[in-house]
RNA sequence: UGGGCUAUCGCCAAGCGGUAAGGCACAGCACUUUGACUGCUGCACUCGCUGGUUCGAAUCCAGCUAGCCCAGCCA
């Protein structure tokens, strides 16, 4: 970061700091507790904690829940977990929004006593109709010239249950004309008489977003205030809520573009749905992007966070490929994850001249790149599993796996050389045969004879059956972009129908006993990991994260 | 329609008046116990458009165009 160029929220921070504004760096992540988290929060819990710890600063965990008809308690702990998970410490610094209502009623009764607010009688529609809209300015409201003192009396009523919900508000006496909406007199309380998750049935009048947001802020101490773009008409009244109020070091609100990922669904509704409808299983299916689906589905914090520093901060509307996303986790796990063979679309291989009853251990690297990772004992014998792709009977050209006559290596264990193969009575191979070359244990022939291609196996009869499941992008790339939109007149998503394939696989003994996160390489079929909602001691169910990149694709028939 | 914001390669993104960083993706070559990985190479005479200022503009000015956001007692 030292010497990487500065993004505009490090370069907003730099003036502060170097022209006094502020003399330290205080963020925070404020969710409202109402749903799960997904790639995008991980976008800003990794943003605002980045911050603080770039420029020695603190982070706080904050739950913005000043309104009880849409939060859950439920949520509350999941995006504890999403948080942590990610990395993003918080240390003692979790906070409610909810247990400064004291401040925020005193904050608003300074208010009314600056004659900067006044309660109104108007109703949700008439707030409306006066506001005025784009083209027609807004009309005093009748309620606004209250004295000082009747506003406090009637604003004690609305905290002492004294009207019904929406009888009363109380709205920032700001500028009824203003061209931007957020500025004409907003309601900044309102009264709802309803039990809060955290507060009870303590208030029956609530904070509206705009006054209670930069009231958190500065309580806390935040000095940079990190927001999306839409937030960007609301910073000149945050400006003013804290400027009325007069805090001594006022936040600062700055607004960042928002990430979105390319054919991934997002919305809230829509994740419903798809779950309603049992197209996906669960908010947290591992197409979906939410922290848990990527959790499940074997990304690491690790490379999500590369991710979110790959994909930059700005200001600009964004949508970055799946792509950079598979690149990071395929970056972080290369190092780390053992490679372990299994053979996704099984197909027999015989080995002509191999004892029947002998079974050998072999040694085998668990990662060539990371000599630390050790090496582990794989069985061999006559009978193998191999990728059906990696025999074709007519080999094209440039094809140098097996084919009859063509001599390969059985990573870590002996060259062989195919000799043909077994059909059924519809024509379909079944059973691929060969010879190998017993002074070529280990896979190097003492000769010095180099065979073009090196192919992965796994031991017929210690092998593990294992599901495996392939995951693609969850939304039909050409319909939604045929149609231009991802979803439909009713809502439905354009789903990919190979979004989900399940493959019958072998996996060498080396998995007995994975467990949920474990991640393993299958060499040149990718990363996968343990289903953890699946995973049993007999049936392991993998998630693939990733393919690794592949450049031979065979070439198109040409008959 | 009033206001706010954005516009640099297929996708992100630096750049802040001195003559277009970087990453992803893609392509080619080399290497290779997997054709992966790794390494090397290529990939914007041009910065939404049009004018202007300047010796010099992606950067400054003016005008246009396109996209996003705002008219909740949601956040």
């Amino acid at each position: 970061m030292a010497t990487e160029s500065k993004n505009f929220i490090e370069q907003i921070i730099d003036k502060d700091l170097a022209e006094g504004v502020y003399d330290t760096v205080h963020t925070r992540f404020p969710p409202e507790p109402n749903g799960y988290l997904h790639i995008g929060h991980a976008k800003s819990i990794l943003v605002n904690y980045g911050l603080s710890q770039e420029y020695g600063g603190k982070f706080n965990m904050r739950f913005d829940d000043t309104n009880p008809t849409k939060e859950d308690i439920e949520f509350v702990e999941s995006i504890k977990a999403d948080v942590q998970w990610l990395g993003a410490d918080y240390e003692d610094r979790l906070f409610f929004a909810s247990d400064y209502f004291g401040q925020m009623y005193e904050a608003a009764v300074k208010l009314i006593k600056k004659g900067k607010a006044y309660v109104s009688d108007l109703t949700a529609d008439e707030i409306k109709e006066y506001r005025g809209d784009f083209e027609h300015p807004g009309k005093k409201d009748p309620s606004s010239d209250r004295s000082i003192e009747e506003n406090l009396a009637l604003f004690e009523d609305m905290k002492n249950g004294k009207y019904a919900d929406g009888e009363k508000v109380l709205r920032a006496r700001i500028d009824i004309n203003s061209p931007n909406m957020n500025m004409r007199d907003p309601v900044i309380y309102r009264v709802a008489h309803m039990r809060h998750h955290n507060t009870g049935d303590a208030w029956c009048i609530y904070p509206m977003y705009d006054f209670a947001h930069p009231i958190e802020d500065a309580i806390e101490g935040i000095t940079h205030s990190i927001c999306t773009l839409e937030f960007e008409d609301h910073r000149p009244l945050y400006d003013w809520v804290v400027r009325e109020l007069e805090y001594p070091h006022p936040p600062r609100q700055i607004e960042q573009a928002k990430m979105y990922l390319k054919n991934v669904v997002t919305g809230k509704r829509y994740i419903k749905k798809l779950v309603l409808d049992g197209k996906v299983d669960g908010w947290d299916d591992p197409r979906l992007v939410s922290i848990a689906a990527l959790r499940r589905r074997g990304f690491t914090p690790e490379s999500i966070k590369m991710f979110v520093e790959m994909c930059g901060v700005s200001k600009a509307h964004s949508i970055a490929d799946y792509a950079a996303l598979e690149y990071c986790i395929r970056e972080d796990l290369k190092p780390k994850a053992p490679r372990y063979m299994a053979v996704l679309d099984p197909i027999k291989l015989v080995i002509d001249n191999y004892p029947e009853d002998l079974t050998e251990e072999l040694d085998a690297v668990n990662n060539p790149e990371n000599e630390g990772l050790g090496t582990r004992k794989v069985p061999f014998s006559k009978y193998l599993y191999i990728e059906r792709d990696d025999f074709m009977e007519e080999p094209v050209k440039k094809y140098f796996r097996l084919f009859p006559g063509n001599e390969v290596r059985l990573m870590s264990a002996y060259f062989v050389t195919c000799t043909g193969c077994v059909k059924d009575e519809n024509g379909n191979v079944t059973e691929v045969h060969c010879t190998y070359d017993p002074a070529s244990k280990g896979g190097n022939s003492p000769d010095g004879r180099k065979v073009k291609g090196t192919i992965h196996w796994v031991e017929a009869k210690s092998a593990i059956p294992a599901q495996i499941r392939l995951y693609e992008n969850l939304i039909d790339e050409e319909k939604a972009e045929e149609k231009g939109s991802v979803y439909d007149e009713e809502g439905n998503v354009y789903l990919n129908p190979n979004s989900l394939t399940v493959m019958n696989a072998f996996l060498e003994p080396a998995f007995k006993g994975a467990k949920a996160y474990d991640r393993f390489q299958f060499v040149r079929q990718g990363f996968f990991s343990v289903d953890p909602k699946d995973s049993k001691e007999d049936a392991l169910v993998f998630n693939r994260i990733v393919s690794l990149k592949s450049s031979f694709v065979l070439p198109k028939k040409e008959d």
